[in-house]
DNA sequence: CTTAAGTGGATAGTGTCAATCCGCTTAACT
DNA sequence: AGTTAAGCGGATTGACACTATCCACTTAAG
């Protein structure tokens, strides 16, 4: 398919890569919501210059994120060779919410909603099964109750990356106050453990919950 | 101040209930972005009409949530009758936590940000005395973990209502396991807790964690 | 030196909303 | 029944925030 098209020229070349430093620097800083316009401005070239090298803004999306997730596929499988499982977890939340609290534009792709791109689903679901190792690992040594689920790691981060907005400029890292308190939740050695009120999401459930569109309102 | 206006005209007067209804409805389903042509049309009425008796939408805002407000004081007040300590703070969570989960417009008005106007302010401010009642009686008694502060069950609610909000179509009583993963890294009867890593915010900056404008993003 | 590739940014196009205006209708009062 | 101020509807205007294109000019590459 990739029929080899000749190289870009230099200065062209040059420009795509300011395009994508700049781009990552302020989805990092402003969220998904910048616009192209701001892009190729913070990058030193025209609008034109951008719209020739990405189609739209989806494209420029794809091209980062794919290694941002990545990233936390990472740290997840990092987290998973740690000896100890309960470390093990901790560590693993710990981290990807240090990734994502610096970089809104992750944040927003982990936590929000459908960005629809296939390639950023697909690494999305990478990440998946090795949280299910970590949490089911934990939950067999006996590190954390019984009834947490995979799911669950997933939907305290959607918590905790809300807590971590709000919070951001007045005391950044606030959101670990409250990593700490659900942490305490889900360790096993305590005296008596609450029921839960309702089973974690399936799988399917999950995705489905992290892709829906936002909903119309505000 | 108020110079006895004329009383409206039945037929205005019964549209401007309706506009009410409507809007109360529309919060609570779809949240704070309806425009006021929506609401008028739901209404069955015209624009014209909704813009003659609201200036704009913030009046209506006003007009309405006031007594949403007043509703979770309400409850807050009820929890701090409780004899129990540690009930109180669980049903003022979980009460408080279902009326936000059936409305909407009240929760973003509890969670999201700035909705500039002083009524509300006011009354959300007259919730904290509350909260700080219901949470020093609790620790005081040793129900919950001593270092608990007031600020913490915002903060709690901020990151439940993002949960609500992401699992409200596929499975809206979710956030009630996350709930109750909370209270049970809150409640004191555990073996040992883990140090929290950041004091609690001030109620001053807590505030201001609360009323901070949206940032530009997304 | 030639020329295809690349560039910038003004500008046209699109969509979303708030808010107004004005010809028509109707309640209220005599 | 007639008069009239109040009320009504909704098309329309204007503001804004972006997206995306176009084209005269510049430059790298051979």
């Amino acid at each position: 398919m990739t029929t080899t098209t000749r190289p870009l020229r230099k200065d062209a070349a040059r420009n795509r890569e300011r395009l994508l430093a700049s781009a990552r620097e302020l989805f990092a800083e402003r969220g998904l919501g910048v616009t192209l316009n701001d892009i190729a401005h913070h990058a030193g070239v025209g609008v034109g210059t951008a719209y020739r090298r990405f189609a739209n803004k989806e494209e420029v999306i794809d091209a980062l994120f794919e290694e941002g997730l990545e990233a936390i596929a990472a740290v997840a499988a990092e987290s998973l060779a740690e000896p100890d499982a309960w470390v093990g977890v901790v560590s693993f939340l710990e981290r990807s919410l240090e990734m994502q609290f610096g970089d809104q534009g992750l944040n927003q792709i982990m936590n929000d909603n459908a960005l629809g791109d296939e390639r950023i689903a697909d690494a999305r679901d990478r990440i998946a099964p090795l949280i299910e190792q970590l949490v089911e690992r934990a939950r067999v040594e006996g590190a954390v109750r019984a009834d947490l689920d995979q799911s669950d790691l997933i939907f305290i981060q959607v918590g905790l990356s809300a807590i971590m907005q709000s919070s951001r400029e007045i005391r950044p890292e606030l959101y670990r106050r409250y990593l700490a308190l659900f942490l305490d939740g889900i360790r096993s050695d305590r005296s008596d453990l609450t029921p839960l009120p309702t089973p974690a999401l399936s799988p399917f459930d999950t995705h489905r919950a992290m892709t829906r569109d936002r909903p119309p309102g505000s």
